[in-house]
DNA sequence: AATGAATGAGTTTTCATTCAT
DNA sequence: CATGAATGAAAACTCATTCAT
């Protein structure tokens, strides 16, 4: 009994974040109107307004949120990679892929499509979170990264710089291709983009010449 | 002075296609109002509408005509680009600041924010626009790759490959250290895109060994 | 007391449709803008959009239930005329005159008005209301017509005939004077027109010769 | 060639009052908008200023004109009625139907609709027209019907309003029937009320008991 | 805490009218 | 005189936000 007002608050709460994620994302900021997150939501207007006082900050609690979603699947996947594996390149493949795929599928879009596209309206807000997402990623990255040159697998100086130009390679297209989050992404040309660019990486800094492309 | 009619309707056209430029990159479509432009533009509202119709063929003017003069701009640098040249790296540095210039610098950092944010509110008109452009620099850059691999300056087998990922080597980063346009990029952090961008390139794509990282 | 939030609501819905009644019948639809509405009704202008959806809306709202209300009064005045009077010059005259009155007087006019004049542009909506309400007005008067000549009062074949040139006879004339729910209709000529027009109507169709004009 | 330039002119204003009528009878005077004015009669929009001041003169003219015209055609009809027919009741019909056609058939339609519409807006206009024309066009009827009197085709104390009562019985049921202008009369309705009026109008008014509806 | 209802402020769009040629 | 272009004023409609229950 005693629980129960607070499940459904909770409930609530996470109701009107989730479904503002979702219209946010679709609609930009100025395009989505508070009545239909309250409709998606299934609670009443000045719920929202109890919950997250304006439309800003509703805003806001939702890019801090999925963006702590989309980071902490992140830092799984960088940590399920191996330091020493057997088949580097697949490997790489994998960790390649699955960086891909939070960032571009499902949430990982719609997150990364807000603060992108409102980037301009809340600097501040936008700027913290992404770019404390993106350098906590590209930290962990170089970290495993140096790992692999440290057992040998790899020949690199500066890991920061191979983890920012991983990342590029092999994420780069599919970001063009997606409209920038704005349409889903044809796998294939997240397939190429890898297969590719993990390629090209390993051209650069595998320990012996590898393969031309 | 005899075709001072023709010339003041031209000059509104022109201010009113600059102003709105200006607006919508700064505050996006749906938070531009078009009395914010007539006033930048120096025009009474009604103006823009018996030139444009309405807000969105106002933003798909925009749109179109600062796209095609980037996209000039763009094949103009790819054109400069000797197929020759002494040092092939300074060459290729120089290709690649040029081209992160015209997409991030000035009019194209706008050109760019346009595209890149209202992607899902017309999405013909920019997948149109923009898989335009850039399949056509990428024909291009392709070409003048294949070029320099035909005179023994690089070492590929895919130009159209090797064009994507010069492209995402150096643009990467200053992309997003632009917040995706909304905030003037560092210099530095171009330098270094440009500099770690190329290298990694020749590490992978040139004849010889390139130098390590 | 407790039903306050319900009674709030009711009141100020009731509010708005008589001052539209009011503004559209002066002004017509066209010129009547909303602020006006509102300002008439005492609400704020969103809150006529809450409840009628939009001017149309509010139009189409305003027209069927003025209609509904004239169409009532009108039955009760021909329900209550006797079907074996006395006097069967004044019972019909008694008749025509609250006839006329429904039809022109006060609220009558206004319902008339906007019928009359906004039949092009609301097709649909004016034909079902003004058809249908015509239709049973005739009807009634058809029957009590009927039932007048089944008790001998009245000579005559085809009360449907009978009903709508008393109608045209006693009706016609202050219509054209009232400019057509323009301007309020002169007593005088409704005196006239019901006097002299219930005598033609005697004229033909009393089972006496009736006295001549 | 002299007469070209005022020829011209001429044809234009002509142009401009036939347009003007259309458009003003189909949509109203606040929805017509002198673009469309301008576009039908072909002619630029300053043009329709040069020749009639604003938009209210223009109307106004286009009503004087149209209501010239149409009770031209109606004193016509009246004129050509014989005063000592061999047939009453087919000469009372061929005029009455005349008559109806000349106010409900094609420009006589507009015209009544114009007139109707706006009376609120231009009440004087419209009045002094429209009453105008009314008090003409009885006088011219009543006279007519005076003559019938007294060469004993009809037997009547007051020709004045035998011709209301007679307009009324045969051009009250067309007029509603049109929806008061909006939509074409269905013809079969200004037959029946043509023959059942004219036989109401001989049933009070002819010197010999006339057969009973 | 949650909600139905109400509102103030703002935006797009239209159109009668006027310049300048 | 006729016209292409420009404009000031207004009106429909929306939406974030707040009351009252």
């Amino acid at each position: 009994m005693v629980v129960t007002g607070t499940t459904r608050r909770v409930d609530k709460h996470r109701a009107i974040l989730d479904a503002a994620l979702d219209v946010f994302a679709r609609q930009g900021y100025a395009d989505t109107n508070l009545d239909e997150v309250a409709e998606v939501a299934g609670v009443a207007k000045p719920t929202i307004y109890n919950h997250f006082g304006d439309k800003a900050g509703l805003f806001a609690a939702v890019v801090e949120t999925s963006s702590q979603d989309a980071n902490a699947r992140v830092a799984d996947v960088i940590a399920a990679t191996s330091t020493n594996p057997e088949d580097l390149r697949a490997e790489l493949e994998t960790l390649a892929r699955s960086l891909v795929h939070c960032l571009q599928g499902g949430a990982g879009s719609a997150t990364m499509r807000l603060q992108l596209v409102e980037g301009a309206r809340f600097p501040e807000l936008i700027s913290r979170v992404r770019d404390g997402n993106r350098d906590r990623t590209l930290d962990l990255l170089a970290g495993k990264l140096a790992q692999l040159a440290a057992t040998g697998h790899l020949r690199l100086r500066d890991p920061g710089r191979a983890a920012r130009q991983l990342m590029a390679l092999v994420s780069d297209e599919p970001l063009v291709n997606s409209g920038f989050g704005a349409r889903p992404v044809d796998p294939a040309v997240v397939d190429r983009a890898v297969t590719e660019g993990v390629d090209t990486f390993l051209a650069a800094f595998a320990p012996e010449p590898a393969p031309e492309s």
